[in-house]
DNA sequence: GTTACGTATGGCATCGATAACATAGTCTCG
DNA sequence: CGAGACTATGTTATCGATGCCATACGTAAC
């Protein structure tokens, strides 16, 4: 070991692997990065300065000088239960990484606009070079277009900001290729257990619903309101078990739909039987619990890495909404001859 | 508006906020942190500055002239089965965020020496204060090692690097009590579905088991191991279903819980008449599925921020162990009489 | 044989905040 | 009332990499 134990720890400079190399530091820079112009001989003594010496650049020193962070903010929403967040992670994380962007996290509890201005300023203040906002937008504040305005931000649900270039799942048609399928069953009618009302998804998926029912010329029932998890959908399927009539279901989660069956079982419906249920998500449960669920599945992963490739290359890339296709399992079936 | 115009949209910086509000810009940063001797007449002046340019700090400087970026990095495992991993987040993120940290995540695809020791160097460079692993580390590295020599980092497992603390839940405890429960039942042998080997999860759970059936004087069955999966579990349930004598089993997680289940019951045996199952997790499916499961429910949000704890409060706080807890529900009974 | 241009490299200013030191006042106490 | 301590503020150097401009040397062109 040739290095000098005398400085406790300082991480070695630019400078240093120059000197080591015998150039300046700007060909040192020049040969570390693009460089049209390094000459291959140089280049190599600095690589193996760099190596010899454990070099390693200094992030912040090299944003403040580009102006540019590398780094792409990804607003979350906090709560475990909905499913897909963590594929709008990784695909976030995965496209990200892939152009030499880092990802930074900002959770926030619970659908709260105070707490969406915090988490924008946070990642603001870190400079992030653009923002992927995961969660719906419930309104939008100054505060917010400012932010907004100063770094291209994508939101992954349907809401729209002045700036703020919009990409998401198509949730309509989830909800519509749900439906269909029950009617194409021969169901004559289809009850819907849809999610919190501030989510963009939820009305959308509910909207897909009742445009799916009118085109076939049915009145949509009231929709019941859960909050996507499991025990949401077991309050209101015991609601539903309370009505004599309902041969159909199509719930807005997964998991609110086992929270369904459950409830309806309970009551002695059977399923796919008595009810037919479809769900969203296709979590990876769906196939193996009891009755194996129907569902819907998005591709989040896609969408959350779609968003980041919306951030990076500008426009052009966009709008092309991630497309939904039905698993159909034993949760549905034709309804009994009445 | 004193402001020229001209800039289009330079972000104003600390010597612009000094001149608007007459001071100097040591002062300002002064005002604008900790600061004990500012005075409260120039704090307000400084902040009306701010307020009224829409200063915000610039990170990188900040990080540049001190030396910390109030960063800490995440690595997580890309997978989406394994349900903790959002729960983990959850945690750190929020343990973090409380500290004034942010955080940065680098996800993985899959446990590699190779991947992780990117991982590593990626939030190296990014020039986070602290680590916290998420993942098994199946071997550790001459660069791992360089890397978390520098770093303050945390494992939530239990393997060791030399300079990484160790924090993690108890997963002995959590074979252990599933294990008991079921033998308190009455059962006279509890086989296991484990986790993938390369995890340390995985196998402490297994050891659990073991010693606990060998504390009962009983020889444990060969364990058939899963990779955390519903499929995984299914298709082991498919080797137990060809198994005569299996009363009780307990499987190291939720997903491949509810996968053995269906296994089993397509075979003709019921649940829990037939074989008892126990589960880890407790995922919020778990009590709505069919039948409900007992579980082994174990607090991985409360796990992530306390390893964020210990990494910014240094050791001290550590070493203890986030306990398990068992969820009783519908899937384990006594053993039929023979 | 100049002019013009391309390549490889070095020098210096700069990004924006902070640390360390310096400097006026103000207060306290023997 | 002057020394020492404390308060509030300003000055200057510094963190480490990059952008821009300058320079030295070839080499092709007219």
């Amino acid at each position: 070991m040739t290095k000098a134990t005398a400085r406790p720890r300082r991480q070695p400079s630019m400078a240093d692997v120059a000197r080591t190399a015998g150039v300046s530091a700007q060909t040192v820079s020049r040969a570390l990065r693009d460089s049209p112009n390094v000459n291959p001989e140089t280049r190599k003594r600095v690589l193996a300065a760099v190596e010899q010496l454990g070099y390693r650049f200094n992030n912040a020193a090299r944003v403040l000088s580009s102006g540019q962070s590398h780094t792409i903010g990804l607003v979350l929403l906090q709560s475990g239960g909905y499913y897909s967040r963590s594929a709008v992670t990784a695909g976030v994380e995965a496209a990200a990484g892939e152009a030499g962007y880092a990802v930074s996290i900002a959770t926030i509890a619970r659908l709260d606009t105070g707490l969406m201005e915090r988490s924008l300023s946070k990642l603001a203040d870190q400079g992030v070079d653009g923002i992927v906002i995961a969660v719906p937008l419930i309104s939008v504040t100054q505060k917010m277009e400012d932010i907004t305005r100063d770094i291209p931000t994508v939101t992954l649900d349907g809401s729209r900001t002045a700036s703020a270039r919009v990409l998401g799942i198509d949730q309509k048609e989830a909800g519509r290729i749900a439906t269909q399928h029950l009617l194409d069953l021969g169901h004559r009618q289809v009850w819907h257990v849809s999610g919190p009302d501030e989510w963009i998804e939820a009305r959308q998926r509910r909207e897909g619903w009742q445009e799916c029912l009118a085109a076939a010329g049915i009145e949509a029932p009231p929709p019941l309101e859960g909050d996507w998890s499991p025990g949401s959908g077991y309050r209101q399927g015991q609601v539903l078990a309370m009505i004599p009539d309902v041969t159909a279901v199509f719930a807005a989660s997964d998991e609110m739909a086992f929270g369904v069956i459950r409830a309806l079982r309970e009551r002695g419906r059977s399923v796919p039987g008595d009810v037919s249920i479809v769900g969203v998500d296709d979590i990876a449960l769906a196939a193996y619990c009891h009755p194996p669920l129907t569902t819907v599945r998005q591709d989040f992963y896609r969408s959350g890495a779609a968003a980041v490739a919306l951030l990076l290359r500008g426009a052009g890339a966009g709008d092309s909404l991630v497309t939904a296709s039905l698993s159909i399992r034993e949760s549905t079936a034709p309804p009994r001859r009445s």
